[in-house]
DNA sequence: CGCGTTGTCAACCCTTTGGTTTATTACGCA
DNA sequence: TGCGTAATAAACCAAAGGGTTGACAACGCG
């Protein structure tokens, strides 16, 4: 990752680690304190505070502010972002849009690579 | 990533890139030598070479041999992985499947935790 | 006030990553 | 055979990642 202008690359980049999925595993269920959400790892909390840095960073948490405590909540529009990104490559994967695919291919043919040899679309 | 166990990690990795999710939407469109993948990008084929093996080691293409070329193609199982994870957020981000996921509920109920622990059967 | 708790900041370490340049392998073809 | 093309390998570099330890800020409570 060159710079952190992509905000879809953070998003990925946030759940590219074990650690941080679980972290959102266990705020799937609800808010949860820095602590909390430490506690069943075998690492520092300090390296915690970091993993949610990066979650933050990439929008895929909000953190509050009650007394000493800073609670964690789930946000959902990076999810939706993966998601919308996802849909693109479907036909390759969920077989119940394969059929469905089939069927457009039919009716509507892709063009080839040669007709096409431009514009990058991510 | 501190080590290489983690298959869906290296799945997410690989994607935290902008070239190589380009990379990969190009070969959505078909299977492609790496000089014709390496021509959109403004550095060198040794780069797009490294990319590729990333994308390689987490599954998402293959490469085979014909002559000098090494013709890439997409896999499509990492990203069932990727979309099999997802599932477990999308009641968060698919406001479709809210409703659908609530038309689910009341036409096939599932065990509620409650209702296991109570030992309550059919 | 002083103390324990919650959490972040800062400095440091080592590994990984993404890029470069140079060199090398493997193949088709004249 | 030798040349040009396709692609990888190797060595190197700067920056980012994930971890640590130690210090410090903010708050509730006795």
């Amino acid at each position: 990752m060159t710079e952190a202008t992509d905000q879809l690359s953070n998003v990925f980049a946030a759940l590219a680690d074990p650690t941080r999925r679980a972290i959102l595993a266990r705020l799937a269920d609800g808010e949860a304190s820095v602590n909390e959400l430490a506690e069943p790892f075998p690492v520092s909390l300090q390296a915690i505070s970091k993993h949610l840095k990066v979650l933050e960073r990439a929008g895929l948490i909000t953190r509050g502010k009650e007394a000493q405590w800073r609670p964690c909540r789930l946000e959902p529009s990076p999810l939706r972002e993966v998601g919308e990104w996802m849909e693109q490559y479907r036909r390759f994967w969920d077989e119940r849009y394969e059929r469905l695919d089939t069927y457009l291919r039919r009716m509507k043919p892709r063009e080839t690579k040669e007709e096409k040899e431009n514009g990058h679309k991510e």
